[in-house]
DNA sequence: CAGTGGTCTAGACCACCGC
DNA sequence: CGGTGGTCTAGACCACTGG
C-alpha cells in the first residue's frame, strides 16, 4: 500500500501580514508543482531571496517542503521558465538580476566599428516633476493628474547623438533620483534603479509606431524637422509585474533594423 | 546491485541510405535524451511522421527503445521546445502542422471592426522564371544566376490593398506552381506548398527595415511615390532547417506598429 | 573534497479524451 | 471503458563548481 505524504509547511510561519501569503492554500485542482511555484515566486518576490543571491539546494527546499526531489525541480523550471530563477550547474539556483541587456539599439544599427554591445553614452536633458497625462496614467496605474519625475535624455555612441528619449517614473519611489546630480548617473539605467531605488527591471514591453520628428526632437539628434523615425514605447515591469516606467524613445528611421524569429 | 540497461535499438533497421541515420550513434557526452531526441528528429524530418498525424504512445517508444518513461517524456519536451511536436493531454503527441499565422499584417494595424484574425485576400500580379540576384542565391542557398520561380503578390482588405510582396522559390520544389492557375489559389500560401508542393513551413525570420516606396510599389497599394514604408524581409525554412522562400514585402509606415515582449 | 544541479530509473496514480 | 499524456515518488548515479 502507498502513503501519500502531506506536505510540509512548518517553518514557514515567521512572516505574516504579506500582500501575497508565503503559505498558500493548494487550490484544488492545481498541481502540486504549480502551487510550490506560486509560493516560491512569492518569496522571491517579496525580497526573501535578493536578485543575485541563491535559493537554498533544491534537495533542502524539497525535505523542507515535504515534497520528492523531482516535484521541486519541476516548480523550479516553472520559474527559470518564467525567468525569474537562473540555474546553474554545480553551484546553486539564483534569482535572475534583472534585465540588463534590454538596449533600445537591438532596434537599430548604429554599431560603429563592428562592437555590438557597445553602451551609449547618457545625457539627461532635463528633469522636472510632471503630471501625469491620460497614457501615462493608464501605464504606470495612477489617477491621471498624479504627479510624476519626467526625463530627457539623448544617447550617444562616439559622440553622435542616436536616440532621444522620454521617461516618466511613478512616486515615491523614484524620488531618489529627484535630487542626485544627474551629471553622475549611471549610462544604464535600470541597474542604477535597482541601486538607487531598489527596484528591478525583470521585463519590458515596446511597441514600435513610424513617426516623424517635431522641430525639438530633430534638433536633439541633429536630423531635420518632419525626419522620419521610429518611436518606441516601452513600459517596464518589477518582479511583481508592476509597470514602473513609461519610457517614449525616438530613433532615424534610417538606422530602423529588428529581426525576429517566427516559430 | 543496480544493472543499467542498454538502450534496444531492435526494430529500427528498416530504412537506410537516408540523408540522417534513423539510428545515430549515442555521441559521447551527450545525454541520452538528447541522442533520443536527435533520432526522433530525423524520423520527423524524414517523413516517417507527416505533419498532423500522431507518434505511437511515449509508453510504446520508451519500450520500443528501451529506456525508462520518464526519459522518453524528457526527449519529446526538447522537440516540443523546438516546435517540432505538440501533445495533446489524452489524447496524443502530434507533429506540429506548420506554420500558419505567420501573417505579415502582425506588423500592421489595418484591422477593420476588430477582426484581429481576418485573413487578407491574395491576388498574384505577376509569375515568372527569373535568375537570382546576390541576396536572393545567398538567402536559398544557391548559386548566383540559378533559375527561381519569382511571384509578385497584392494583398488587400476590404477590398483596400494594404501589402505588396515579392517572392522567390527554389525550383524544382516549387515547380508545381509554375503551371497551375492562380486565380485559383489559396489567400495563405503556406498550407498550399505543404498540399502542392509537400513543403512544411516550419520555420521563418523576418528583418524590418524602413524604406519609400518605388513609383511601381506606390502605384499598386494606392499610395504616393516615395512614401515610407516597412519593409519586411522574410526567409522561410522547412523542418530540416532548409530555406525554402525568400519574400520582401512593402506595407504603409503609418500603418505599421509591433509590439514585442523582453525578458 | 563536499555540495550543487543534471540525468535516469521503475514504478504508481491521476486527468483527460473519444468511443 | 481503454488509451493517452500529466503528476509524483524515492531512490541511484553522474557532472560540474569551488575551496
Amino acid at each position: 500500500m502507498t502513503i501519500k505524504t502531506q506536505p510540509n509547511l512548518q517553518n514557514l510561519s515567521s512572516h505574516f501580514e504579506e500582500s501575497t501569503p508565503l503559505v498558500q492554500p493548494k487550490i484544488d485542482g492545481q498541481s502540486r508543482y504549480g502551487w510550490l511555484a506560486a509560493m516560491l515566486r512569492a518569496r522571491i518576490t517579496q525580497g526573501e531571496w535578493v536578485p543575485g543571491s541563491a535559493l537554498p539546494a533544491e534537495s533542502a527546499l524539497a525535505k523542507q517542503l515535504g515534497v520528492a526531489l523531482g516535484t521541486m525541480r519541476q516548480s523550479i523550471a516553472v520559474l527559470v521558465a518564467e525567468g525569474l530563477l537562473e540555474r546553474q550547474h554545480g553551484r546553486g539556483t539564483f534569482v535572475r538580476a534583472g534585465l540588463g541587456g534590454a538596449s533600445m539599439l537591438r532596434f537599430f544599427r548604429f554599431r560603429q566599428g563592428g562592437d555590438l554591445a557597445a553602451v551609449p553614452a547618457s545625457h539627461i536633458l532635463k528633469r522636472s516633476y510632471m503630471k501625469a497625462n491620460a497614457p501615462t496614467a493608464e501605464a504606470l496605474g495612477l489617477e491621471v493628474g498624479t504627479l510624476v519625475l519626467s526625463l530627457l535624455r539623448l544617447r550617444s555612441l562616439g559622440g553622435e547623438p542616436c536616440l532621444l528619449e522620454q521617461l516618466w517614473l511613478p512616486l515615491p519611489t523614484f524620488e531618489p533620483l529627484a535630487a542626485s546630480d544627474t551629471s553622475e548617473w549611471d549610462d544604464l539605467l535600470y541597474p542604477m534603479y535597482q541601486r538607487v531605488c531598489g527596484v528591478t527591471v525583470h521585463r519590458a514591453e515596446d511597441t514600435l509606431r513610424f513617426d516623424v520628428l517635431n522641430a525639438t526632437q530633430a534638433r536633439h539628434l541633429g536630423l531635420a524637422t518632419a525626419a522620419p523615425c521610429v518611436r518606441v514605447e516601452r513600459r517596464a515591469f518589477d518582479m511583481a509585474g508592476q509597470c514602473i516606467e513609461r519610457r517614449c524613445t525616438w530613433g532615424d528611421a534610417h538606422a530602423f533594423n529588428y529581426t525576429l524569429n517566427i516559430h
